[in-house]
DNA sequence: CCGGTAAACCCAATTGTCGT
DNA sequence: ACGACAATTGGGTTTACCGG
């Protein structure tokens, strides 16, 4: 068994961070194992080399980082769990894994611009919650509304854009299909200037939603981590900042469609659950059908009853439509076409892309890390440098 | 610009094997 | 019982191209 000198106070501060119990914690690092391991075996004067990978699986820090003897960096800028404690949502440990990382990517990119004189100013001004959320959507449409696209996910990729000409990062993150524990958010906005999103692969209109909203907490300068709950959007009890982005979002993405949609008489049997109206709006803007759902339950233009009755067939609809593109597919693997797919790319923000470009450029970071930042093979290289 | 279609192409989990 | 490493398996997206 091979053992070696260690800092504790390095674990004890990540798992603090992850806001672990010493229970939790020794479970996450029993994973798989017969015997669970106890704090007492695991913390001796030196430490077996195998605890420490165990322990690491959770952190991702590298094993170096727990050799470390210097004490860790507990500052209020170094994570968000240590800016704020309560979260609208309780957070899983991917979820946290998640945020962390885009935490230390947040602060490694301020690092690089600052090094190759990348100016990341904020460019829109911080409102306040007792400006009007509707106002301030039509003032910012024509700033951020990229010019018309259809499809969902070129959209997305438009105002991805366009929210980078403001200086706002967006960054967002794939998972594989078989990973064991998803993330149970959809998004996040860190200060000064970064947004997160979950890829939602079916529903790139949540996603869109997602962002929106996520541009209310940066216009409002309020750090959050979301996850998107329609019905409790509906029904819930909701603060007033998550009320005023909600709003905002809503407003953002209905533009001079809101006005049509206040116009809808309210929503029965009779009028067929004004369904056509709706999906009109729904496919002439790019909120989602479930969104516009929870606006009008708002506006006091759907009951309950009807908004689950609709929320459960959109949701039907969804499954049906996933099970028939599996069919689809077993079909022709049976027709022995091999099944070989790319896990789906996220989404890189112009303004990410360029400010690695300029600290390469600079001779700040080497092109290996160039490569590794920006995932890149080598043979892509080419096309990132001009 | 749009919808449809074909071809290219990744990653995590699981399983197996062997050494300690 | 466990760790290390390799091979296998399984899940489903991107991107380019074409005709309209």
């Amino acid at each position: 068994m091979k053992t070696t000198t260690y800092n504790i106070e390095r674990i004890n501060h990540l798992i603090q961070q992850y806001q672990l119990g010493k229970e939790e914690f020794l479970t996450l690092i029993s994973e798989g194992l017969k015997h669970s391991l106890t704090w007492e075996a695991v913390f001796k004067e030196e430490i077996q080399i195998n605890h420490l990978k165990r322990i690491d699986k959770i952190f991702r820090k590298g094993l170096s980082y727990y050799l470390d003897p210097t004490p860790p960096i507990t500052s209020k800028e170094s994570s968000i769990f240590f800016r704020k404690e309560k979260f609208g949502t309780n957070l899983n440990l991917a979820a946290k894994k998640i945020v962390n990382q885009f935490e230390e990517l947040k602060i490694s990119l301020s690092g690089l611009a600052k090094l190759s004189d990348i100016n990341l100013e904020r460019k829109l001004p911080v409102l306040s919650n007792q400006d009007n959320p509707a106002l301030v959507a039509n003032k910012i449409r024509e700033q951020l509304m990229p010019r018309s696209k259809k499809d969902p996910k070129k959209f997305l990729n438009a105002l991805i854009d366009k929210f980078a000409e403001y200086n706002i990062l967006v960054f967002e993150y794939v998972e594989h299909p078989s990973l064991k524990e998803k993330t149970n958010i959809d998004g996040f906005f860190l200060q000064p200037n970064v947004i997160v999103l979950r890829r939602n692969q079916d529903y790139f209109k949540r996603e869109i939603f997602t962002l929106a909203h996520e541009l209310g907490h940066y216009l409002l300068n309020q750090e959050e981590i979301e996850s998107m709950d329609y019905d409790q959007m509906a029904f819930g009890k909701i603060n007033k900042v998550e009320a005023w982005c909600n709003n905002f979002a809503f407003a953002f993405l209905a533009g001079p469609q809101l006005p049509v949609l206040d116009k809808l008489p309210n929503v029965t049997l009779r009028n067929d659950y004004n369904f056509n109206e709706i999906k009109t709006i729904s496919d002439q803007t790019h909120l989602c059908f479930t969104a516009i759902l929870t606006y009008l339950v708002k506006k006091g233009k759907v009951s309950g009853a009807i908004y689950a009755k609709m929320r459960s067939d959109q949701e039907e609809e969804l499954r049906k439509r996933k099970e028939e593109d599996k069919k689809k597919r077993e079909l022709e693997k049976e027709m022995g076409k091999a099944s070989i797919a790319s896990l789906a790319k996220p989404i890189k923000s112009p303004l990410f892309v360029s400010t690695i470009q300029s600290a390469f450029f600079d001779g700040v970071i080497n092109e290996y890390e160039l490569c590794k930042t920006l995932n890149l093979k080598p043979n892509q290289l080419e096309k990132y440098l001009r």
